[in-house]
DNA sequence: CTCACTTTGTGCATCGGTTCACAAAGGGAC
DNA sequence: GTCCCTTTGTGAACCGATGCACAAAGTGAG
């Protein structure tokens, strides 16, 4: 019973489902460790904190893994996602800049784990090239091009001042790097085909805020009734 | 000429629009600081990255501050933004779990600028407890509950392993708060009400491998024909 | 004042994503 | 084999968000 593969295959996974493909793969690598051989939508959908039918059509777009009756098999569906989101290769990631975030990142446990390594470190302040961390030599941000081409790196973590960040980002374009992390705070502009993700703290701190204003406004009676706005402003 | 408030603004400005004004704030802010007066919704999406009719819609939730034919004026934007997200009040932050991610989170510079203080670090390990970071002296996890009453705190940061992050949650969230920002690999189950947002690195990255592993495809002559899957798996 | 020009605010078509609900498929009991 | 139970995979309705395109509103020149 050799399984046939994907008429739904196509070409093209939605993006939403590729964002939650990954939340999918961790909850079932918990449920390998506790020893499930297979698990229901329902019950899978439960542990990644999604609905159910949306888990089912999520995983229709990689193909039909599924015995109906029985549920899905965990390992296979593992080694499934993992293939699909090009995990059963290897990944060389390099950090560009080694402050207190970047610092964070290369001791993060996490990001070795599935598939990544962290490649190589690099900063611009001559105090730090040369220290020694998680393991890695920071290397000065002069050699980036050099460092990219020999470590095989293909993503890039930007973890830089903001002011920096889109001088870096040209460069490792320019290096032909199209896969990008960036953790400063600024809008990158880059040539199309490049990937580009964002990750700001204090983005989401202020989404957070606007919820919290709402829920405290209801409590209190309504929000401040005759919304003045003070004379500091000129208009 | 008293400005009028907000036919378009009886409540509940879309989340898609809400995620994008900490993004229009950064703008208008470097436009501020560079002397410019007034801004039209073309710059300004530029700016920002966006679609300037898309900007335009977001704004009118707000209510009508533009001028037609003139545009924005910077400053009073910025302060109807702030307004809008809260950020005129001051809202303490209480970061959990000092390891590399909570001491990076509570040395950067930008969580502190607007509106947000980090006003308690706490941590579990008896190590690090009593350390000062960042003009903090790190607290026991003991002390939860009373540190977030003390100081007012509104606004939690999860940045511990994950196997701690629930427990810590429910706990947070027995004490009152609402708002949640996890940097923990899980999935937190929260009552209603209580507002979580999530920052997962590895995550960010599976997605920019799935792209990466597209465009690599792509340039190799389309994905691996036969996609077999290896005998290690038993089905 | 009128006219030409700029730029906002929004109606409308469209698109992608979510959810419901159910037919189809498989397993197991007998 | 038949029947019943479970669970998948998906058609179709729905919902929110996006982007086009334009009327309405304002500025400034003459």
């Amino acid at each position: 019973m050799i399984r046939r593969l994907s008429q739904a295959r196509e070409r093209g996974i939605p993006e939403a489902t590729v964002a939650r493909l990954p939340l999918y793969l961790r909850a079932l690598n918990g449920m390998a460790e506790r020893g499930l051989a297979t698990v229901s939508s329902e019950d899978l959908a439960v542990a990644a904190g999604v609905n159910s039918a949306k888990l089912r059509k999520d995983l229709s777009h990689l193909g039909s893994y599924g015995t109906r009756g029985v549920g899905y098999d965990v390992e296979y569906l593992i080694y499934q996602i993992s293939r699909e989101l090009g995990l059963t290769q290897d990944w060389a990631v390099a950090i560009v800049g080694v402050g207190n975030l970047g610092r964070a990142l290369a001791n993060y446990g996490g990001f070795v784990s599935r598939g990544f390594r962290v490649a190589a470190l690099l900063d611009a302040d001559p105090e730090v090239v040369g220290d020694r961390i998680a393991g890695l030599n920071v290397e000065h941000i002069d050699e980036l091009e050099a460092v990219i081409r020999r470590r095989g790196v293909s993503i890039v973590v930007l973890a830089t001042p903001a002011a920096a960040a889109q001088q870096v980002a040209d460069r490792v374009v320019a290096a032909g790097i199209t896969s990008i992390l960036n953790f400063a705070p600024v809008v990158l502009s880059v040539p199309e085909g490049v990937d580009i993700r964002k990750v700001d703290l204090s983005i989401e701190l202020q989404i957070l805020a606007f919820h919290e204003q709402r829920k405290t406004d209801r409590m209190t009676g309504g929000p401040a009734m005759a919304e003045e706005w003070p004379e500091a402003v000129d208009l």
